[in-house]
DNA sequence: GAAAGAGAATTTGTCTGACAATAGGACAAC
DNA sequence: GTTGTCCTATTGTCAGACAAATTCTCTTTC
């Protein structure tokens, strides 16, 4: 119904997408989403039928099944023939979905920044109070990594990425690995997509992989303020190295002085 | 009235659930998944048409439609009226996904907890040094509606939920908001969950609430430090009242002495 | 020869009507 | 009270048709 309205005055900028009208089956599906999420359709209640359904849209019967075949992907229905269509009780598994290139590219990165800078400040403290002689092992292994790939002049985001998915696994926290993994992945894609899908290098690698090293160490040492202030060090210098400057300020020491 | 209890458990594991024969549509689905994975239909590629995979796969096109629109709703593909159906590039969306109930009910809960305290200490921080009158008026009206939830001896945990996701607005970055919103709808799954889907009031709400006032004054004040002992102390609180004890040591203080 | 435009062919989107398969309730038989 | 059968409602599948959008082709024009 709704759709959302873009200030004309920004169209110069935004001429990606142009708002095309939703087909039928995406009206219904995004209907039938929104009074789920709003809690008109509580789990377990049974949808209308589809021909009921397809009266109440005025639209077939075949656009309705088509919207019903997304609820269903989306976890959000499941269908028994003969019998109808019930809004799930319990979604056993439950999705964060990040839209990509929706806004402004730099704004997005700068967001996503952000986050994980917040992210993995905390990441690290918790590492360095956590970490075994394993952790250690798994993120010295990724450092070889750049450093070989450095010596390549090869590709080493990949190290890159690894290396901060290891120092979440040192937290022994399935939650918060699994949570890094999900933002380094998605700025891996905001990366590629803002590079119009060229395969680029990192910037500065030496300097990166300076950051890393201190990163390490200060974990390595336990030292968790340390490791603190070195996580967020990198990510400042990594989002500068994109041209994104962070008004972050969750060091300790200028907030609390 | 007096409902026939059988103790179906008592069938124990003999009894597993007759494998119906798929739907069609999920064949059809299964299959051209499998072959994007297995990359025999590579990010740009168009799909053979609907009639061809019909004839193919031995379905009718109604079926094959179905299937199609399992995968637009997965974003595996898109389609272009009069052009086809083609492998998207780069996924436009990614997804974090969390599975509930694989785990020791509690062990989940306490990592889940684990990371809603280091994200939303960082979150308080950031609040503390961004919020604007608005922000502050959502988060007070939330406040508010616990109070009168109290005093009505109601439930007040949407309204809880509700002040965590007002604080994060308070950071005024999206993915934030987001991410806090995500990790407050999984906690409050899984608190159904452990409680077997009876709906319960908090416990001690008294005391939440006089740590959400505190939190709600330091963020007031703009003092990031304090934002976040609160922040931390209200997640530690919350935990404990759960009977789970966080073993996080986030604290300026003494991770820095 | 190259660019532009009209028209045909192709492909997805939607509609309609029909039948098959399944589920659930009503009802009679035991 | 239980069991078996029938009837009905509902989803799953099929077939054919037209609408809407895109792409290709051929013609026209410069």
């Amino acid at each position: 119904m709704s759709a959302t309205h873009f200030p004309i005055a920004e169209l110069g900028t935004e001429l990606s997408r142009i708002d095309r009208p939703l087909h039928l089956s995406e009206k219904v599906w995004g209907d039938l989403q929104r009074r789920i999420a709003r809690g008109e359709l509580k789990p377990g209640d049974r949808l209308p039928t589809e021909k009921a359904l397809g009266e109440a849209f005025g639209v077939s019967r075949a656009v309705v099944r088509e919207a019903i075949a997304r609820l269903k992907a989306d976890g959000l229905i499941e269908t028994r023939q003969g019998s109808g269509a019930f809004v799930v009780e319990a979604p056993k598994t439950i999705n964060l979905r990040f839209w990509k290139g929706v806004g402004s590219e730099l704004d997005e990165l700068r967001d996503i920044f952000e986050l994980r800078a917040m992210v993995e400040g905390a990441v690290a403290e918790l590492a360095a109070q956590r970490r075994d002689k394993k952790d250690l092992k798994a993120m010295a292994k990724h450092l070889q990594e750049m450093d070989d790939a450095m010596a390549r002049s090869a590709d080493g985001t990949e190290a890159d990425d690894n290396f901060h998915i290891a120092m979440a696994g040192a937290t022994h926290n399935s939650y918060v690995s699994r949570l890094v993994e999900f933002l380094g992945r998605h700025f891996s894609d905001s990366r590629k997509l803002s590079w119009h899908g060229t395969r680029r290098q990192l910037a500065h690698p030496q300097e990166a992989q300076r950051e890393h090293r201190a990163l390490f160490e200060a974990i390595s040492r336990g030292n968790a303020e340390a490791a603190r202030r070195c996580a967020l060090d990198h990510l400042r210098g990594t989002a500068g190295r994109f041209g994104i400057k962070l008004s972050l300020d969750l060091d300790r020491d200028s907030a609390a002085g």
